[in-house]
DNA sequence: CGGTGCATCGCATTCGAATGCAATTGCACG
DNA sequence: CGTGCAATTGCATTCGAATGCGATGCACCG
């Protein structure tokens, strides 16, 4: 299986092509080709002799040169903000299978800052993916490039408004809507929240959601604070709440689990206050963490699963079919009611 | 900037190549290929004629014409098993971030299960990547494929013993060492071990490890449960090793922080166990949860940075220079004091 | 036995950019 | 103003596989 020397005992490795193969087996390139894809015509002892020489070679078509002849590279690109990213590998891990299903390869980008977009978009241009999953909000010019270049396109838990794209997203504000209508029905009546980065639209549709009900609840004085989506910041954005209110909130409504997981721990042991006893903090994703026993939070669980295959299926329609007009579809997160649901009978 | 229609009207869309720019620009492909390159000579005004022709083409290399020319893709893989991805998100952020420094992008792979494997190791080959970074075990067949079609690989926590072959690892066993002589110095006499899946290598060695020590320090009847590596099996795991010696051990050492947390809400939930009062429980990475207060484990922190640097210079240097002999590196663990620290105090 | 049709195969061309070599230009200097 | 050298530029070829078209072979039918 390792023997080296096949050529030239010396000169550079050269890997075989299918000319290689095709003089091996004394028949044309032609023929090679053709054995080595799906729906050509080939004999079967021509495709014997073909893959008994390929065998000796060690020969594989050479996916690049494929492309650039079918003018399909089977790569998609997959971009991705770090903190999404970090927060969320089930989608990416998620979109890899289901794309590989299909055999189609993801080609990953990951951004440190929104900055990086522009960039970024030019070497996935580049490289002529077949498509594009982005899970990184991208301006009107910026789509614009990608669609005069004729490449499909999908939007992952964001959409442009008003404006024809293809997206797949969890709504984020009617999850919230519910998260606050479960505090206040259970008797929270004072509420501070801390939202994501400034730049995260995900974020301002939570804070958007969350608010929303509150005014429709007819709660007003609600402290905001910022936070990072880590861990340190959400211990951060306690502390901050407390000290700009002189106490703390009957309920805490935080944009992402980590977050709230920081604010349970410092409420618990810079404050000594007993949660949900004391506060009701809740959180948004559904990640692992939410589960642990410790903080069982309430939170909204993103459906990560339909809502990977929806995009691969969406981009896959599209990458067969270009002509196929913009869609958007939007999930219902699914509710999680861990301990602050106990916060009704603990104070009425 | 989002004009269309710029040649035929309907005639189906195509991509502006370096021949459509020379004819506009009024050159030869060469030299629109030159522009196009950072070591080419091309002339000031050369540069701003193609670049104006260029502009309004709104043409871009071909990325994938390019390698089949160059012989370099400007792609390594990245082979990740589902689980390994899941754990360190972070392992996979960081390479593509040291990869994109170097304008190397990386085409992900992700496995289900081993037996997945040589299947995918197939696609990578199709791909023509420059190199390899698998986070994923491959037999010394696998190896010698990948070796044979000259592709430079480096092993991400994982190595084959005797085998000349490249790898980054953090030393597993030196970490569990010093987990197991903390706990025993502290004076927890009574163990057990939470292993990983049985094909798990990183497991295997983080029970050696444990084992190690604890046979240098005279301990015997060591209970060991196997787990998935998730949080329910965590769980499952202190259930299971509480029914088979008929009560909790001094300590359980968990392959990792995940499983750790899941014994610790176990241990306090089910058996109302103090931890660390009762039952020292420790863990291994370092990740996120590991800091959280309701846990504040004792773990041992993977340098995940200085790895991932490591394994991507070490690919590069390789992809420059194929000659290059073999190379292992193994890094330690940080050495995270968490709460079972505490024990001591307690107990003694 | 001649004719018809289908499966199979080879030839030649194509995809888009890089590059060795030769031709040309530009410039400095004597 | 001629010579020499270097920087530019163009020409032609190359990378490796896919595919339209024409040629061949074979089976089957009347």
């Amino acid at each position: 299986m390792s023997e080296k020397a096949q050529k030239s005992t010396r000169a550079r490795w050269k890997r075989a092509t299918s000319y290689d193969v095709a003089e091996l087996a004394g028949v044309s390139q032609s023929a090679v080709s053709r054995v080595f894809q799906d729906g050509a015509s080939a004999s079967k002892q021509m495709r014997k002799r073909v893959m008994a020489a390929a065998g000796k070679l060690g020969y594989r078509p050479n996916a690049i040169a494929r492309g650039l002849i079918t003018q399909r590279s089977n790569m998609v690109a997959v971009i991705m903000s770090q903190q999404t990213n970090l927060y969320y590998p089930e989608v990416l891990v998620q979109l890899t299978q289901h794309f590989s299903n299909h055999r189609i390869r993801v080609l990953l980008f990951t951004l440190k800052s929104e900055g990086e977009i522009d960039s970024t978009l030019e070497q996935v241009l580049q490289f002529r993916v077949d498509g594009i999953v982005t899970a990184a909000m991208l301006s009107g010019a910026q789509l614009a490039t990608v669609q005069d270049a004729n490449i499909p396109i999908v939007f992952y838990n964001r959409s442009l408004p008003d404006i024809p794209s293809n997206s797949v997203r969890c709504d984020q504000e009617e999850g919230e809507r519910w998260l606050v209508a479960e505090l206040f029905d259970s008797g929270h009546r004072t509420f501070a929240i801390v939202s994501g980065p400034e730049d995260s639209s995900v974020s301002t549709e939570r804070t958007t959601g969350a608010l929303q009900k509150l005014r429709e609840k007819g709660v007003d004085g609600v402290t905001i604070v910022t936070g990072d989506y880590g861990y340190d910041s959400g211990r951060a954005a306690f502390a901050g709440i407390v000290d700009r209110r002189g106490g703390p909130p009957d309920a805490v409504i935080a944009a992402n689990d980590v977050m709230a997981i920081g604010c349970i721990d410092e409420a618990r042991e810079s404050y000594g206050l007993d949660v949900p006893g004391d506060v009701s903090i809740v959180g948004f994703d559904g990640t692992g963490p939410a589960r642990y026993a410790a903080y069982d939070l309430s939170t909204v669980r993103q459906p990560v699963k339909r809502m990977t295959e929806a995009a691969v299926s969406m981009l896959i329609d599209r990458i067969g079919n270009p002509e196929l007009s913009a869609e958007k579809r939007v999930f219902s997160g699914e509710r999680i009611r861990g301990s602050s649901a106990e916060f009704a009978a603990d104070t009425d």
